[in-house]
DNA sequence: TTGGCGTTGGTGACATTGTCACCGACAGGT
DNA sequence: ACCTGTCGGTGACAATGTCACCAACGCCAA
C-alpha cells in the first residue's frame, strides 16, 4: 500500500487518464479540468462529507476508497455504496449542493487521494463539453441504479443471502475479511447478534472459519451460490 | 377531475410557467424548450417506463401522478416515490438512458398529461442554460435525497410507523384512503397480512374505520404523532 | 505476573415482521 | 339464487430485531 505522498508523484498532472469516461474530452477541456482541480488527500476514517459538512467540491478519486453510508436517527447505520479509485463523487456532491437535510455521510475507508473540482468549474465543464456531460450522467445512472437495487435488497432479500454477498465482495479475492461482527452488521443495516448467528451457521456448514476480528472464507463457491439468489 | 383533453386546452403552449424552477429561463431558452417538446397523454395504469421500456424522452408532468416503484424478482413491490404535476422525470430518465438492467417502473396513477423533451434537446438545453442546469440538478437532488431516506425507512423504521405515515399522505387531507390492503402492502414493500393486522390495531385504537376497499381516518393527529417517529 | 478494562462475540428470552395455508365475506354478473 | 373472483381474517410457524447479560480476549499499567 502506497502512501498519498507516493501517489502525488505518480499522478503529477495527468490524473484524467485514470478515468475511462473522460478520455473523450478534447485537449482544451482536459486542460480546463486539470487547471481548475486541486489535489487533496485525507487519512483513513476522515469524514469527507456528511450532515453539517457539505462538500464544496466534486471529487475524482485517484486512490483509496470512500464509504458512503446512511446514518439513522435510531443510531443504526447501513453502507449504501463505495467510491473506488477511478470513480467520481457526482451523486452526493450534487445532492449536498442543493439540500441540507441530508443524513448520508462519506468516510475515507483508506487513506485517500482525490482531485477536487469546485462547483463553478464543474458547472462550466458541464456546459461546454458533451463528453463531460455524458460522464456525469453515466456516473449518476450507475449510482442511482445502485440505490434502487439497495432498496430492493434491504426490503426483500434475506439476511443470509446479503451477508454471503458482502463477505465475498469484501474479501475481494483475498479469502479473508478483516472486520468485526458489528462492522458487518453496519454494512447490512442489521444487528450484530443477527450477523453473529448467521456467521455461526456458515461456519457450521464449513464455509467460513471465524476468528476474533476476522472471517476466513473456506468455500467461496458456496457463498456465491447462496448470494446468487440476489444478482 | 378534468380529462386530458381539458388540460391540453388549459396549457396550449405555456406549460413552462407551471414549473417554478424554470421561471428563470431566458425567453430564447423557453422557446427552445417549448419548441422541442411534444404533449403526450396516457391513461390510468399505463406503463410509462420500466424494464424493457426505456423512456426516450424526459417528461415534465403537467397533470396527474406517476408512481415509481421497484419490482423485485421475488414478485414483491415497493413504491419508491411519486412524480406529481409540476415535477419532472429527470432521475429515471437519465438512468434508463444509460443502464438497461433496471428494475424500476413508472406507472400512471391517474390519467397523465406531460410534455416530452427528446434526449438530444435535453442535452442541448443543459449545455446552453445555467438555469436549466440548476433545475435539473435540483430535481436530481430531491429525488436522490428521497432514495436515501427510503433506504433508511425500509431498513430501520417499524411497519406501524411507516403505515401511519403513508395513510396520512395518501389521504392528502381528505380523511379517506381508497385502496386495498394489498395495495398498501405494495406501498410499503411488506405483506398484506402485516398491513391487515396493523390496520386492525389502528381501528381498535379508534384511529381509523375499516371498510372493504377503503380506510377512513378518524384521528389523523394520532396517526401523525406515530409517524413523527419518522420525520 | 497479575489485575483491571474496553472490545469482541455468545446466548436466551422475547417482540416484531414475513410466510404459508386456508377460510369466510363480499360484490358483480348470469 | 348461484358462480366466481376479489378482499380481508386467522393461526401456525419462520426469520429477524431487541434486550439483557455474560464470557473470552487483548491491552496496558501497577
Amino acid at each position: 500500500m502506497n502512501s498519498p505522498d507516493d501517489w502525488s508523484l505518480h499522478w503529477p498532472n495527468n490524473w484524467i487518464d485514470r478515468f475511462a469516461g473522460l478520455s473523450r474530452l478534447d485537449a482544451a477541456t482536459k486542460d480546463h479540468l486539470m487547471g481548475s482541480s486541486t489535489l487533496v488527500q485525507t487519512s483513513k476514517e476522515d469524514l469527507l462529507f456528511g450532515p453539517g459538512k457539505s462538500p464544496e467540491n466534486m471529487l475524482f478519486l485517484l486512490g483509496g476508497t470512500v464509504r458512503v453510508q446512511q446514518v439513522s436517527e435510531t443510531g443504526h447505520q447501513i453502507v449504501v455504496y463505495r467510491i473506488e479509485a477511478g470513480q467520481s463523487c457526482v451523486l452526493t456532491t450534487a445532492c449536498l449542493l442543493a439540500y441540507e437535510d441530508y443524513s448520508a455521510e462519506g468516510v475515507a475507508e483508506t487513506d485517500v487521494m482525490a482531485a477536487a473540482v469546485p462547483r463553478a468549474a464543474f458547472d462550466q465543464l458541464v456546459a461546454q463539453s458533451k463528453p463531460f456531460r455524458d460522464f456525469v450522467f453515466a456516473a449518476f445512472s450507475k449510482r442511482i441504479t445502485d440505490l434502487f437495487l439497495m432498496i430492493d435488497e434491504v426490503a426483500f432479500q434475506r439476511v443470509d443471502v446479503r451477508l454471503a454477498d458482502r463477505l465475498v465482495r469484501l474479501a475481494a479475492g483475498t479469502g479473508r475479511v478483516q472486520t468485526t461482527h458489528q462492522k458487518l452488521a453496519e454494512e447490512l443495516g442489521t444487528a450484530r447478534e443477527v450477523v453473529s448467528r448467521q456467521l455461526q451457521e456458515f461456519q457450521r456448514r464449513g464455509w467460513i472459519t471465524l476468528a476474533r476480528g476476522s472471517v476466513d472464507l473456506n468455500d467461496i463457491a458456496q457463498l456465491q451460490q447462496l448470494s446468487a439468489h440476489n444478482t
